[in-house]
DNA sequence: TGAGGGCCATACGCTACCGTACGGAAAGTG
DNA sequence: CACTTTCCGTACGGTAGCGTATGGCCCTCA
C-alpha cells in the first residue's frame, strides 16, 4: 500500500465519500438480478462499491439484514407502480391494461424483469420472500381487476383475466421462443388483445 | 471409526454397492428442484448418497460433467414426453391441449414445476443451459401448435396461442394468489378455456 | 484544540466447497 | 493364486464467503 487511504479514495471516478444503507441497497439489486440472491454476496458487493466490509457491517447488522432491507424496498416500489400504473383518471382503462402488460413482457426494462425473475426464485426457497411476492402480486391482480371491471367485465371474469395477464407476462419473461416463430411481435401483440379483449364463454361450456 | 467400511456399508438402508452417473445426475435433479443450480455440490451429493466425493471423481470428470449429464437427461425426458402427449391417436385433440396446460399448473407434478424453474432460472446465466431448454420449449411449441391446428385454429393463431399456453403455466407455478380469490381452481379451469377454446378477432381491432 | 462519534480498513478465525493424490477393498480374470 | 480393474475412502491444499475485533481517519462540536 503506497497510498493513504484518503488520497486513493479521492482518486474514485465517483468521490463517494459517505456510503448508507440505500446505496448498499440497490448495489443488492443490481446483482441480485444478474446472479439471484445466491449471488448478493457481503464482499463481492464491498468490491463493487469500492469499499471494504467494514463499511458493510456499520451499516448492516449481518447479511440478513441487507435482505430484508432489499425485500422492503422492492415491495414499497413495486406497489407503488402498479398504483401510478393502474390510478383512474384516463378513462381508457384497456390502454391501461396494454401499457400493464407491457411493463414485464417487452424487453424494454429488462432490469425490473431480472429482478422480478429473481425474487421469485428466492421466494420458493425464503418464506419471508415468499410472503413479499405474494403481497405485491395481490396488490398487482387486484389493481389490473379494477380496470377490467372499469371496463365492463364482469368480476369473476375480471379476476380470471387479471390472473391470466400476469401469470403471462411473468412466464413469457422466462422463454427464448425465437427460434419457433419469426415474428414473435405479432405473436405478443395478439396475445395482448386474447387477454385483454377476446369474447369467450367463460361459463361452463354447452353440453 | 469403529467398523470397517465394508460392514458399514451394508448396514445401510439402501445396500447399494454400485452407484453410476444416471444416479448421481438423478440425485443431483432432486437438488436442482429443492436448491437451484448453485445447490447442486458435489460434497452435498455425495452425503446425500451416504458416498463421499472419491466416487463423484471417478464418475464425473468434474462438477460441470455432471451439470451437462443433468441438462441431457433432463431434455431427453421433457422432449419424450411432449411427443408423447401430443401424439395424434386420440383424435381429441382438445383433450390433449387440456392435459398438457393441465401437467405444469397443477399442483400435481410439483417436482417437475420445480425443476422447470430451476432449469430457466439456471438458463438465465449459463449459455448451455438456455440452448437447452430452448430447444425443448420449440419442440413444445411445435408440438402444441400442431394440437391447435388439428382443431382447425389457422397457423398464426395457432402459433399464438402455444405460446399463450406455455408462458401462462410457466407463469403461473411462479404465483402464489391464494389471497386474491377464493376460487383458483374454477379461474384455471376459466383460463384454460380462454386459452384453448376463446374465439376473438385476432385480426387487428376495427376502427 | 481536543474529545468523541461516524465511517471505514485490516486482520483474524471459521466453514463450506472444489479438485487432486493416493491408498485400499472388492470383484473379476488369467 | 497372483494380478488387474473398478470403485470408493481419506487426506490435502486452495478459494470464497461470513462475521468479529480492533484500530484509525476525518468531521463535528464544545
Amino acid at each position: 500500500m503506497a497510498l493513504k487511504p484518503s488520497i486513493l479514495r479521492r482518486m474514485e471516478k465517483t468521490p463517494r465519500l459517505q456510503l448508507d444503507r440505500a446505496t448498499w441497497i440497490q448495489a443488492a439489486l443490481d446483482t441480485l438480478a444478474d446472479e439471484g440472491v445466491t449471488g448478493v454476496r457481503v464482499e463481492v458487493l464491498a468490491k463493487r462499491l469500492h469499499v471494504t466490509k467494514g463499511s458493510f457491517y456499520w451499516h448492516f447488522k449481518d447479511r440478513q439484514d441487507l435482505l430484508s432491507g432489499v425485500l422492503e424496498t422492492w415491495k414499497d416500489g413495486r406497489i407503488r407502480d402498479i398504483i401510478k400504473q393502474t390510478r383512474p383518471e384516463t378513462g381508457d382503462e384497456e390502454a391501461q391494461i396494454f401499457r400493464v402488460i407491457d411493463v414485464y413482457s417487452t424487453s424494454r426494462n429488462r432490469k425490473g424483469i431480472l429482478i422480478e425473475l429473481a425474487m421469485r426464485e428466492w421466494a420458493r426457497r425464503a418464506p419471508a420472500a415468499a410472503a413479499i411476492v405474494e403481497e405485491v402480486d395481490t396488490w398487482r391482480l387486484r389493481c389490473a381487476r379494477e380496470l377490467f371491471l372499469a371496463c365492463g367485465v364482469p368480476m369473476h371474469e375480471a379476476s380470471t383475466r387479471s390472473m391470466l395477464l400476469y401469470a403471462y407476462v411473468f412466464g413469457v419473461s422466462m422463454m427464448n421462443c425465437d427460434k419457433f416463430d419469426g415474428d414473435i411481435t405479432r405473436m405478443k401483440d395478439d396475445i395482448r388483445e386474447l387477454i385483454a379483449r377476446s369474447r369467450t364463454p367463460l361459463a361452463s361450456p354447452q353440453p
